[in-house]
RNA sequence: GUGGGUGUAGCUCAGCAGGUAGAGCACCUGGUUGUGGUCCAGGAUGUCGCGGGUUCGAGUCCCGUCACUCACCCCA
């Protein structure tokens, strides 16, 4: 027996057959549409880019362990993009000159993570990004919290299915140095803990805060000020009040949008100051839907200019469990509206005559390929979904009529075969 | 990279004190030579993930391996 090639997709990564995709294109069109209602603009990337755009300003985690990577023939080292910002921010930076900025712009790359596939997470997801370059303004923060919002309405999501929480690093470290005397060196691995703070028990987390050096009384005031929820913003030093673009939209009227969290902190190295994450409040699905933030620096990689950004990704894979969780995904939509069929081989050329006629009229129209008895194609067209079916047989045809059946009801009538578009559309209706 | 669970028909799964492999759904044919979805009658389908071991005999027990899956790490 002949050893076949598996026929299983590599691992982690997705076929998507024609059902599946139809709710995945309508999902997204969802999305588009809200987005660019916003004034964003689409673009696109190579899927390959220089690995040192990754190494300077994304997590270690990624660029160690989960960076695909290659050499090409000119001994230039590439990787897959695990994420779009460092490709956007090296787009934003070589046309810098001809943009006006600020510049609004989002895509859907595929991008790649070498990891191990569990729910919500798989090695080649679909992620939305949505960005805005070359504005300080919290204006820009209050933007793309609405948008978030509209995003999750256009799904039809309810508000209590779905929590955006939001912090800002700035808050964070000058929270961590006056109100808990971190040491400026310990800020970074402080803040890595207080990112895995609800997941890890009290004495493990008391136990890492002691190898960072923090003493019991100090792990303790964190406790304290993590957990404060809003109150906490009333005790804030002065200094971080007037440095954090966060509370200057906590102050504003997008203050309903959005829950302070102090624990949220991501892990990626470039944010400087807004962080937010957007959580199923389902308990089955634990991980974002959407992850973000400020980022101040990250053109400077490219070019001398100041230009700063703030955006967004959305991943497929928590979003498709999201819906899915929640009853929010949308039917396929079927392969056809209406099938003609011959009754007899000699008669297929007048089913293609007919069919070209719907097709001009915008029917989304099949014919057989085969020739097969007149059952067998109902049956076909029934489950392809049309609604549907014109039966072309040969002496209704020679006298210029058609038999039109609503497969749904099965009422039948005869109509003059020029009439065939009129009625389908009517039918459909 | 670490740990748990699961691999039997296209799909969902049953099978177990080790004794020659099953159900439902789906599929095919006919009843209906120009009428699908209901009904009736009949039918096809499995390297029981793979390799090795124990045994008279292994889907069932043991070892290894691969795949899938869940969790950790990290993140959409």
């Amino acid at each position: 027996m002949a050893d076949y090639l598996p026929t299983a997709p590599y691992r982690g990564t997705r076929d998507f057959l024609p059902a599946e995709m139809s709710v995945r294109t309508q999902v997204f069109q969802r999305l588009y549409d809200v987005i660019e209602r916003y004034g964003y603009q689409r673009y696109d990337g190579p899927i390959l880019e220089p690995v040192e755009i990754y190494e300077a300003k994304s997590s270690r985690e990624i660029v160690e362990q989960q960076l695909y990577t290659l050499t090409d023939r000119g001994q230039r080292r590439l990787a897959l993009r695990p994420e779009m910002t460092p490709s956007v921010a090296r787009i934003i930076a070589g046309n810098a000159g001809k943009l006006q900025f600020p510049v609004r712009w989002y895509s859907h790359p595929n991008c790649h993570r070498y990891e191990r596939p569990q729910r919500g997470r798989v090695r080649e997801h679909w992620q939305i990004n949505v960005d805005v370059f070359g504005s300080d303004s919290p204006a820009c923060e209050i933007e793309i919290f609405e948008l978030i919002h509209d995003m999750m309405a256009a799904l039809k999501a309810s508000p209590e299915q779905w929590v955006l929480r939001v912090s800002d690093r700035v808050l964070l470290n000058a929270i961590l140095t006056t109100m808990v005397e971190v040491p400026a060196d310990r800020i970074r691995e402080v803040s890595a803990l207080i990112d895995r703070w609800e997941k890890y028990p009290q004495d493990r987390l008391g136990q890492e805060a002691t190898e960072l050096g923090l003493t019991d009384k100090q792990f303790h005031r964190l406790g304290e000020i993590l957990t404060a929820g809003d109150a906490l913003l009333d005790e804030l030093p002065s200094d971080a009040r007037e440095q954090s673009v966060l509370l200057r939209v906590l102050d504003s009227g997008a203050r309903d949008l959005i829950t302070f969290d102090p624990m949220i902190v991501r892990g990626f190295d470039y944010y400087t100051s807004t962080v937010f994450e957007v959580f199923d409040t389902s308990p089955e699905n634990r991980r974002s839907l959407f992850g973000g933030g400020r980022y101040s620096n990250l053109v400077g990689l490219f070019c001398d200019a100041q230009i700063p950004g703030i955006g967004f990704g959305m991943g497929d894979v928590t979003l498709m469990d999201f819906l899915g969780t929640h009853n929010l995904l949308p039917a396929p939509r079927s392969e056809v509206d209406v099938a003609v069929i011959p009754v007899v081989p000699a008669l297929a050329e007048a089913a293609r005559e007919l069919a070209r006629d719907l097709r001009r009229a915008g029917l989304r129209t099949s014919t057989p390929l085969e020739s097969r008895k007149l059952g067998k194609e109902l049956a076909r067209a029934d489950r392809s979904g049309a609604h549907v079916a014109v039966i072309i047989g040969s002496e209704e045809w020679a006298t210029g009529t058609v038999t039109i059946r609503n497969m749904v009801t099965g009422d039948q009538q005869q109509i003059p075969a020029s009439a065939a578009p009129s009625v389908v559309i009517a039918m459909l209706g």
